[in-house]
DNA sequence: TGATTCATGTAAGCGGTTACATGATTAT
DNA sequence: ATAATCATGTAACCGCTTACATGAATCA
């Protein structure tokens, strides 16, 4: 149930409308927490109906403002310090590499370099986001700094390893 | 629809049922692609009514040995080579960080110290099965020990970053 | 006036989790 | 005997994706 929290916590920041959120689910979240538009309606619906959200405004287009409760800032701090986040990672990316036998040598080099090549694209995507960000001293620049960071080191690490496991794979081969 | 395909990748090195598969999944598979029991016996059957296996012998208690047929391993060699990997990756634990914020200086550097650790538990964790499986030269060795590799190196990274992001905290609460 | 942006919602379907339910065979 | 292991299946539920559907307000 991440999805709910991760919208608490940006409407910690200020109030927004449905379509708010998704433009901000989009720019900062969408590496660590991708969402769709249907998706964040209909758990605007439920967090309000929970009272952990109200409507503070209505505007044009029928453009409702949620802004957080009470109830809801502190079921975002007891999610933040009491519950352990969920480890549960799946990488179809790896699974791949256990049946890379079933390939013969000059395919399975050029699953692995294609994955190097699509881990540095992503690192020079990330770089290209650094640069055009004007980044302040305030709160959501601090951690949209700090989760960009990982991002680098995160895919940095793919390219070498799958190089590495390139190689790894050749002198395999060889024997 | 990367299920089906872990499956085929196992059934592609030698026939089993689907406890034989349950059990593959949980020492090999379980850290790239966990599986529960239910999800592997609905999709044995749906794998087998589409053709992609075929049921190859009957044992004792209703054993039902599964094999792959020569359409199924034309699908597994399809997604591996003409595929390209999923790239939609969900991290509770780097949403959380966007919401650091929140939290008092205090609470935060526990968080990330607290994620520190749980990488370098899974690491050690990872180390310890390096050194307890013995590995040879067959295939499933190779592959294993590169999966292995990635996770060694990506919870090392965990471990240093969320070092490194805490220290990064404290230097902006200063300022 | 016509295109773009803002804005909200519903419905079908899929993949995955949890829980329930049953029973045969083998090892102690 | 009985406990552990082997073995298969179903049902309810949840989160997420895709597609459909509608329309008001603003900008060129």
């Amino acid at each position: 149930m991440s999805l709910r929290h991760a919208m608490l916590g940006l409407l910690a920041d200020q109030p927004a409308s449905g379509y708010d959120l998704m433009k901000r689910f989009e720019t900062s979240l969408s590496n660590a927490w991708p969402a769709t538009q249907s998706q964040v309606y209909g758990e605007l619906g439920k967090l309000a109906k929970a009272g952990l959200l109200e409507v503070a405004a209505e505007g044009p287009r029928g453009r409702k403002e949620y802004a957080i409760t009470d109830e809801g800032r502190a079921e975002l701090h007891h999610w933040l310090t009491e519950t352990p986040p969920g480890t549960v990672r799946r990488s179809e990316a790896l699974l791949r590499v256990f049946f890379l036998n079933h390939l013969t040598p000059v395919e399975a080099t050029a699953y692995l370099m294609g994955e190097a090549e699509r881990a540095a694209g992503h690192h020079k995507a990330l770089e290209e986001v650094e640069r055009k960000v004007d980044w302040g001293d305030d709160a959501l620049s601090v951690n949209g700094r700090l989760a960009l960071e990982y991002g680098l080191r995160f895919t940095a690490m793919r390219e070498e390893w799958a190089r590495w496991a390139a190689e790894e794979l050749m002198k395999s081969r060889e024997r």
